[in-house]
Parts: structure tokens; C-alpha cells; sequence
RNA sequence: GCCAGUGUAGCUCAGCGGUAGAGCAACGGUUUCGUAAACCGUCGGUCGCCGGUUCAAUCCCGGCCACUGGCUCCA
């Protein structure tokens, strides 16, 4: 059950930035349906489609009961990609293998046309009847519901629900279906609760678009981050190394040090200055910044040291150094470093620091969700004044970020905290989040930026904005992000002189547009499907020599290249053109300069490019420079 | 961390109570070729790890590790 969200707007730059053509766009379909208004009031108004995968979801409910008549049934709404059903069964395990079974149940359902039937109940006769059919999670649900409000149940054949609905007509309205997977869920969502067994699945109006959206999904794997990473050689995950841990292979290193250099040039021009500092610090230093509390299960276990020569081991360890899960205590300790004059303000502090968090096994996934990251992060110490302008000019930069990456969906989250567990999750300091929550909130709304406002999910130093992205399997994940921090600062004393010759503490933003590079690379690698714009490519040119005749004309090719700093190589292999085609092609190189005979004796080449075929001979000056004017652009497309 | 599934050559996958196979890749040779696959040959695996059952285990059982799908949690 996921609290309730009012829908502000969601931000698109709409055609601004078209993908091209065979790039297609990351995410799945699903995730590409509007978002929508969803308040408490309009929680019933539930779309056509959402209504027919709801009542497919009961269908199933009702097959399931039919084939294993002990199962106990919580709640089955629909999703952005379906529908599921949770259940509750002694007697069975459900696999994949039971799929089919019920499939078939189910169309036996669909076919007796069944109508469902709504149903006003009083509490008492609702009661009595999930009692009778042993439904307790019906009965707790029942309770949920308000005094005073309706209870309504839906009927179909002999399943009956507790349901607010609404439903389509009959089960003969379900047209296509078809069930997806076998997951687990926490009961409530809450990890302290039994787990109950859920269904997965999928319903459209008709057989065509089921097609279609299988077909889709299909496609959407092809990107899947994991899988182009291992076909292109950008990084890998060893055992011995450890999960969570990537290692970057050279052409996923390239891929990293051009936003690297992407990242420094921005920042330089916006006042950035850049800092580097260690992997790991003393126990003392996460204590006073207050991480301690609120992130120690999510950070390694201390390296504990003890006494040099020490007979006893069992002693108290002499100090314990934690690997940082974060870079803000060791830039905060840079500010405090030196004697700070508001007229140094705003100091902005900017490192690619790496950053270990022990995240739980199963939450890893690939690239998504790792144990060692590298943060586009830097800290931006202001004045209460500069705030505005300094938060605003951070969201500019992702906006001028995402226009290079031709990333046109995604969803600005602004993140407030809950007054109910100040103290607990946030700091305690109900006016200053009030305030600092309102300088957000007005930021955003004068650069009219759409957002949507997000209870409880605030850092526990103060708001933050994250930008949401889909990974091209549909999972939802934050790209971006931009904190405001009224807390930390103070407990560090970190002070600077105020014009009047008075003590002031800075405000901070923490600040990663590009996220991590760890997640910004698989998010650009399904972006793109591999396909990278040249300025991102780790190949960026493979010269194709059409016989070794020519392998002397290509290596001064691939000599000039380099000297002008682009990555070529030459493909002198004993392969016909066709066959180096290939497999260049299937490298996903993003140029290709064929050369034989004729180019040779012209002093040109043959360019083909990735995914377009071949665009002509030009002669080899003028081929360098087009690819020098699109790197030096960072072209999208090109 | 929890639930479930999976783990066979670098990759994609067959196979099975009698100790392994294909395609691609790699390597060697022949071929010197005009825009997505020339031909021949060779190498390559303690079948994730540890233990148990058995005359015999890659196969059955148990534990562990990793991955995948979810849940929980997050950049």
C-alpha cells in the first residue's frame, strides 16, 4: 500500500529533444503511460484498462481458489503493467509450472460469461461472510475501512471479494491475459510481517496488444543494461571481488571518463571548484556528522584497530575507520579547514567521489544498485540569501545535462519530511524544515518546474529533489538528486564571517546531477541500447582495411586519429569486408571507415555508420572533421 | 535481509544415476576478398562451492555462495 501522492505535474521537455531513429526510447510501455491525477477522491476513478486488469485479477483469485480451495486471499490491484494478487497457501508453492493450470481455469471463468455484481454490505454481514469462508486478511482489510463508509463487495460466480471496484461488465469481457511471474511480498508491505505468495499479471483489451506488449517486453531486454554490458565488454561482476562490486573494463572506463570530463567542464564554468579526498575515516567524524544513527546499517561493518603487538585480541578496539557512504563530512571538514568569509560564499566543493553502502543482497542489481559507487557529488555552501538562486541553478544544470542525453521523460520528486517521526527519521527541527521546504518548493515553482511532492522521504538533514527515471525494465530509479542540508553544517561548526563581523552557519546543498556513475552508465547503456552518440562511444571509429593491401593505409588512418584523440582501431584481421562489417557492426562501433583500392589511391575513406549503412566517401581530412565537429558538440545523434 | 527460481566452455544453450555436447567467440592454417557471417583445423569444462546418499553423482539430498524475479530498502 503505497501512501497516497498528489500528482503536481509530470515534467517532460516533450519533443524538444527527439530520440533517433533506432534508438527508440528506454522506457517500457507501461512506464510511458501519463502519470495521473491520483488523489484519495479520485482513488475509484480507475482507467478502463486499470478496471479490466483488476477484474482479470479477481478472476484469477477465483481460479486459484477454485485449484487450491485453502488459499487466503489479501488484495489484487492493478499496476502501470498489469495486475497481481496476493495470497496466502499452506498447502502449495506456487511456480511457474502452475501457470498453465491456471490459465486454464481462468478461461474456464472467462467463459461462463460470469457478471460481477456489486454488493452493499453492513459491516456485520460483511464480517460474517469472510468469516464463513475463512478469508481473515478480507477480515483485516475490513477493518481498515472507515465507520460510516460503504462496504461494498463484488460478486462473480461464486467469488466474492471485498472490493471497492470498479469492474467491467462480465468475466466474458476479459479478452487477453496472461500470467507473468511468481513473487513474494511482505504482508502490508512491511518487512516485520509474514509473506504472502504473489501472482503476476497482465491483461489488454485485446489479443493484439497483449501480443504486442509481450513482444515489447521482449524487445526491452535486448537493452537491459546487464546484457549489452557483458556484449560490449563495459564492465563485469566477479565473485571473488565480491557483489555489488563492478569492475569497469576499458571501453565501460571510457565511457566514465567522458562524463567525468563532461562533469568537470560544467562545473568549472558554474563556479565549481574541485576537491579529492579519502575512501574511508574515523568512527568520530560519522558520529558528529549524525550518520551514525540514522545510516549504520547501510555502511560497511568498521575496519577495527587494535594495539600494535597486543596480547590481548579480545580488547576494545583502539579505533574503528568506516569506508565513507558518502562524501559530505570529508567536504564539509575541507570548509572547515580554513577561517570561511562570506565573501568566499558560495563555496561549491565538487569531487567524483567513490562511496561504499552496504546495500541488503537482494536490493542489488547490476549497475542499478551496487555496493561501490563513484557520485557526481559536490557541496555547496551559501548563505540563506544565495539559497534560492544557487538550488535553482543546480536544477538548471540537470535540465542542461539531460538536453545531451536526449533524456526527455522523467519525473522531478520532491521529497518533504513527516512531522510524525521528527527525531526519529528527521532531525528535529520542526521551523527550520518548514522553512527550508518552503525556499524548495518556491524555487521550483517560480522556474516552473513540474514536481511531484513526496511525503516522508526527505534525507534526515533536510528536503531533497530526486529525478526519477525507468529502467527499460520498467523499475523505477533516481538519476538525480539535489539536497538541501540545514542540519549538518551546524554540527560540524562549520561558520563563517557575516558582513557585520558576526558568526553565520552555511546552509548546504548536496548536489548529483549525474547521479552515480555506476547508475547514470546503465541508465545512458539502455538509453541508448548501446547504440552511444560518439562522444560517449568507447569505439568510436574501426577501419576496415577490404584487403591487407590496405593495412598500411589503415594504420596511418588509425595513426591520425588517435593524434587527434579519437579512440580508432583497425580491423586487421584476415575476414572479408563483409564479415568485418559484422562484426563491427555487432560491436555497436559507431563509425566505420571502410578503405580498398580506390580510397587509398584518393587519400579518402569509405564511412559507414553504425546502424544508418554506408554514407559515401569523403576524403580523410574531411571525415576527421566531421567527427571532430559531432565530439566536440557531443552530438546526440549525428 | 526475506520468499521463490536459476547456476554446464568466454557467450547463448542442449544433455543426463554409468564421470559431457552444439553454435558463436578465441587460437592456427588456407584464402586477399567492395558494405552484416569464406574454408579447414585446434584449444577450451574438477558441470558454482562444500558435504551426504550410492558400486557409481553434473544429475538425488543438505548446507553455503552468486545471479534472476519480487518484497523491504535506496544514488
Amino acid at each position: 500500500m503505497r501512501a497516497p501522492i498528489t500528482v503536481i505535474g509530470a515534467f517532460s521537455l516533450g519533443g524538444l529533444f527527439p530520440i533517433p531513429q533506432g534508438r527508440g526510447d528506454f522506457m517500457s510501455e507501461a512506464a510511458k503511460q501519463p502519470v495521473e491525477r491520483k488523489t484519495l477522491d479520485e482513488r475509484n476513478r480507475m482507467s478502463d484498462l486499470e478496471r479490466l486488469r483488476h477484474s482479470c485479477a479477481h478472476i484469477m483469485a477465483a481460479a486459484v481458489l477454485r485449484l487450491w480451495p485453502d488459499a487466503r486471499l489479501d488484495i489484487g490491484p492493478p499496476t502501470d503493467e498489469g495486475f497481481y494478487y496476493d495470497f496466502d497457501l499452506a498447502s502449495h508453492r506456487f511456480t511457474p509450472d502452475d501457470f498453465p493450470a491456471i490459465e486454464e481455469e481462468m478461461k474456464k471463468i472467462i467463459k461462463e460469461n460470469q457478471v460481477f455484481e456489486k454488493g452493499v454490505l453492513a459491516r456485520a454481514e460483511a464480517s460474517d461472510l469472510f468469516q464463513s469462508k475463512g478469508q481473515s486478511f478480507k477480515l483485516e482489510r475490513l477493518a481498515d475501512i472507515p465507520e460510516g463508509e460503504a462496504i461494498s463487495i463484488y460478486r462473480s460466480g461464486e467469488f466474492v471479494d471485498l472490493c471497492a471496484g470498479p469492474h467491467v461488465m462480465r468475466t466474458g469481457n476479459v479478452k487477453a491475459y496472461k500470467l507473468l511471474r511468481v513473487a513474494s511480498a511482505y504482508y502490508r508491505g512491511n518487512e516485520k510481517n509474514p509473506q504472502l505468495q504473489r501472482l503476476y499479471g497482465t491483461a489488454f483489451p485485446n489479443k493484439t496488444e497483449l501480443e504486442q506488449w509481450v513482444t515489447a517486453q521482449e524487445e526491452a531486454k535486448k537493452r537491459d543494461h546487464r546484457k549489452i554490458g557483458r556484449e560490449m565488454e563495459l564492465f563485469v561482476f566477479d565473485d571473488d571481488v565480491g557483489p555489488g562490486l563492478p569492475l569497469w573494463m576499458p571501453k565501460g572506463a571510457v565511457i566514465l571518463e567522458e562524463l567525468e570530463r563532461l562533469a568537470k567542464e560544467t562545473e568549472f564554468a558554474a563556479g565549481y571548484e574541485r576537491v579529492r579526498t579519502p575512501h574511508l575515516a574515523r568512527e568520530s567524524m560519522y558520529k558528529k556528522s549524525g550518520h551514525l544513527p540514522y545510516y549504520a546499517e547501510s555502511m560497511f561493518p568498521p575496519m577495527e584497530l587494535h594495539e600494535a603487538g597486543g596480547e590481548g585480541a579480545a580488547e576494545a578496539p583502539r579505533e574503528r575507520y568506516y569506508l565513507k557512504a558518502m562524501n559530505c563530512p570529508h567536504h564539509h571538514k575541507i570548509f572547515a579547514a580554513s577561517p570561511r568569509s562570506y565573501r568566499e560564499l558560495p563555496l561549491r566543493l565538487a569531487e567524483y567521489g567513490t562511496c561504499y553502502r552496504y546495500e541488503q543482497s537482494g536490493e542489488l542489481m547490476g549497475l542499478m544498485r551496487v555496493r561501490s559507487m563513484q557520485m557526481n557529488d559536490a557541496h555547496i555552501y551559501c548563505t540563506a540569501e544565495q539559497f534560492a538562486e544557487e538550488f535553482r541553478a543546480v536544477n538548471e544544470m540537470y535540465l542542461k545535462y539531460f538536453k545531451i542525453f536526449g533524456l526527455d521523460r522523467f519525473l522531478m520528486r520532491f521529497s518533504t519530511h513527516d512531522p510524525a517521526r521528527l527525531g526519529q527519521k528527521f532531525v528535529d527541527d520542526p521551523e527550520l524544515w518548514k522553512k527550508t521546504e518552503d525556499m524548495v518548493r518556491r524555487t521550483l515553482v517560480e522556474s516552473g518546474i513540474n514536481f511531484v511532492e513526496v511525503p516522508n522521504e526527505a534525507a534526515f538533514y533536510g528536503p531533497k529533489i530526486d529525478v526519477q527515471v525507468w529502467s527499460v525494465v520498467g523499475r523505477e530509479f533516481t538519476i538525480a538528486t539535489n539536497q538541501v542540508d540545514f542540519a549538518v553544517p551546524g554540527r560540524f561548526g562549520l561558520v563563517y564571517k557575516t558582513r557585520e563581523n558576526t558568526e553565520g552557519t552555511p546552509l548546504c546543498i548536496h548536489r548529483a546531477p549525474l547521479g552515480t556513475h555506476e547508475r547514470f552508465v546503465a541508465f545512458l547503456i539502455e538509453h541508448y541500447a548501446g547504440n552511444f552518440p560518439l562522444w560517449l562511444a568507447p569505439e568510436q571509429v574501426r577501419v576496415l582495411p577490404i584487403g591487407e593491401e590496405q593495412d598500411d593505409y589503415g594504420r596511418s588512418l588509425v595513426r591520425e586519429l588517435r593524434a587527434h584523440g579519437i579512440r580508432a582501431d583497425l580491423d586487421a584481421s584476415g575476414d572479408k569486408i563483409g564479415a568485418k562489417i559484422r562484426s563491427a557492426e555487432t560491436a555497436k562501433v559507431h563509425t566505420m571507415w571502410v578503405v580498398g583500392r580506390k580510397e587509398q589511391a584518393a587519400g579518402q575513406v569509405a564511412i559507414r555508420r553504425h546502424g544508418l549503412g554506408d554514407l559515401g566517401v569523403r576524403s580523410r581530412g574531411e571525415a576527421l572533421a566531421l567527427l571532430q565537429a559531432d565530439i566536440q558538440q557531443r552530438g546526440i545523434s549525428s
